[in-house]
DNA sequence: CGACCGATCGTCT
DNA sequence: GACGATCGGTCGA
């Protein structure tokens, strides 16, 4: 590591709108250490899940499971979820404590450890697959169903920030991904993309 | 390019 | 017992 990182805080994590938190995640570094092996990329495409007014929301109603409960938790902590019994999909926990908001990550722009990221996927050489769609996004980062709960203020799981800049211009809006079950919430605006970078998911050729 | 399909299993009803 | 906040592949036009 050459380039000075600044690790995001609690207060980062520990605010009300969880679009505008979103939307900042873009251009921020994801990092995973486990097992010494260090592995990072940009963020590039983020949901937002409003909790218990979002249909499209796990913990929509305020549902309380063994599962949504880390939702109701500390902001800054990993939520983390089996999706098609195969995918495990990484999300940051934000707002107090009791206030179930969570962002999906669904796309990073590798950065370091891409020999790594490789062998974790079974890939032979780094393409735009390697980290687009939040379930890849967890199998280059090494992040599974058991990091749920894990806290982004530690040294195994975090986000940080570098002198990256994005403009406002660079930002799409869109809807979500894959919630058509949430009826007038699958409308909304909630999903926020680097506009034109290779890793953004959706179709391509 | 679009439509469809199989994989695979924890979670909740 | 049904169903995904997905992915990668196939098939047909």
């Amino acid at each position: 590591m050459n380039i000075p990182l600044h690790r995001l805080g609690h207060s980062f994590y520990d605010r009300k709108d969880v679009t505008k938190i979103a939307k900042e995640l873009l251009g921020k570094i994801l990092v995973t250490t486990f097992n010494e092996v260090l592995t990072s990329g940009r963020i590039v495409e983020t949901e937002a899940y409003a909790g218990a007014g979002d249909k499209a929301s796990h913990a929509y109603g305020n549902r309380r499971t063994p599962r949504t409960e880390v939702m109701f938790g500390k902001p800054g902590t990993a939520y983390v979820y089996l999706c098609y019994g195969i995918h495990h999909l990484f999300n940051v926990v934000t707002n107090k404590k009791e206030i179930p908001h969570a962002i999906l990550i669904r796309a990073i722009e590798p950065m370091e450890g891409i020999e790594d990221m490789l062998i974790r996927t079974g890939k032979l050489k780094q393409d735009y697959t390697l980290t687009k769609g939040p379930g890849n996004v967890s199998r280059a980062l090494g992040i599974f169903t058991r990091h749920t709960g894990l806290s982004l203020l530690s040294d195994e799981l975090f986000i940080a920030e570098d002198a990256f800049r994005l403009k406002e211009s660079q930002i799409t809006t869109t809807t979500r991904i894959g919630v058509d079950y949430a009826a007038e919430d699958s409308i909304l605006p909630y999903r926020y993309i680097v506009s034109g970078n290779l890793y953004v998911s959706g179709k391509r050729k």
